[in-house]
DNA sequence: CAATTTTACCCCCTAAAGGGGGTTTCTATC
DNA sequence: GATAGAAACCCCCTTTAGGGGGTAAAATTG
């Protein structure tokens, strides 16, 4: 028993969480030592907790999953982080395995591949679900990675500020703006602002 | 044993059904006799489980749960259905409600309100978990509700048509057009159509 | 049947976006 | 030290969107 891995699951629903812990359980692979339904009930535990696997949800309803995840791997390193979600867009992926998850599971994968999941984390591997494993390999052009700046650009022009609008904002000329749309737009295909702000939330670039 | 209510799950997220079915199990309320993870699973099975409650996912993967709704209330209107979802938006709901649904569930509902939904509905209630309960008894300012033609319409600048485009699809004015676009703008209180477009995606409008 | 909403149409004019072509500088990376 | 990408800037010109004002026939709904 004592070398059973500890596991902490971070989701808003509960209906899921409680799904979890069941199938966890029967496992006799790991033991769920801990539940939290917010970033901020996750914070307040886990430096008691100290679980060797954390199963973190990206859509927490006070933080952002992939904040949480850097800043959990800055101050507990040790922990090994499981992304589980239901998205399946490359840039969070990237976001997440990029700020030090160690896994990411979405959703609707099958219950076999959580345990598998967290008996490969646990062990330092990296583990990617099936579904997200084809999507990372996909060919690059349909897996888009915008730089910093752009995604700051992308963002405002979602919010719909104008090219002066955003040069007075951000303190640079309505011209560098225009260009950086124009560039935003080849970059993603999309034939005008319509398109581009559609597939950034779609895509969850922003 | 014969007095329980025969529920039947259809969500794609195998690890909620799982959850939800020993949750259910664990009530004495009610029996899960069947569980799809699609439309298409759903619709085969359907006719022979003849389930007292069905707890239908707005996101199947191939088929949309508003409209799956609509269908099986026209050929079992006998079977209750209890919308269970992660979406709060006021559309989505009152497309549910619409479409025949008996009650709204979201997904980070405590476990209760999952048994008493079933209960409710099961008996011929209206049942709405408090979250939805509350949103739907807001103002209605904050409660948008867009037209048919308007609906149409948004969808169409959404996906970047430009007025004389959407005119050609529909046979319209491109002047008509620009006064829908012009009433959408007023209506969502949207300063621009890239403003127009983030809350049509978020508030799940189109 | 009166009232309201929806659908469809038109004018004028200005602001903003989009398509095309560029340049420079800095900073990684090889 | 060459190469590539990111970041910032600028010109021309055309198309589209947005702000203001309207009208009027159908369709719902009380």
């Amino acid at each position: 028993m004592s070398n059973m891995i500890k596991v902490v699951i971070v989701d808003d629903h509960k209906i899921l969480t409680e799904g979890l812990r069941g199938l966890i359980a029967e496992s006799a692979l790991a033991t769920v030592i801990g539940v939290a339904h917010s970033a901020a009930e996750c914070w307040s535990s886990i430096g008691f907790w100290k679980p060797d696997v954390l199963l973190l949800d990206v859509n927490l309803p006070d933080r952002s999953g992939v904040d949480l995840c850097k800043e959990l791997k800055e101050r507990f390193p040790e922990i090994k982080i499981l992304a589980l979600t239901t998205h399946n867009e490359y840039t969070i992926v990237r976001q997440m395995m990029d700020n030090g998850a160690s896994g990411y599971l979405i959703k609707n994968a099958m219950a076999d591949e959580v345990l598998a999941g967290i008996k490969a984390v646990a062990a330092g591997e990296i583990f990617l679900c099936h579904e997200i494993d084809l999507l990372m390999k996909r060919p690059s052009e349909k897996n888009i990675w915008l730089t910093p700046r752009e995604r700051e650009l992308l963002k405002l022009i979602s919010e719909g500020l104008t090219n002066g609008e955003i040069g007075d904002k951000i303190f640079l000329s309505p011209e560098t703006i225009k260009g950086y749309r124009k560039n935003l737009l080849l970059k993603l295909g999309a034939k005008n602002t319509a398109v581009l702000v559609k597939m950034a939330i779609e895509q969850k670039l922003i």
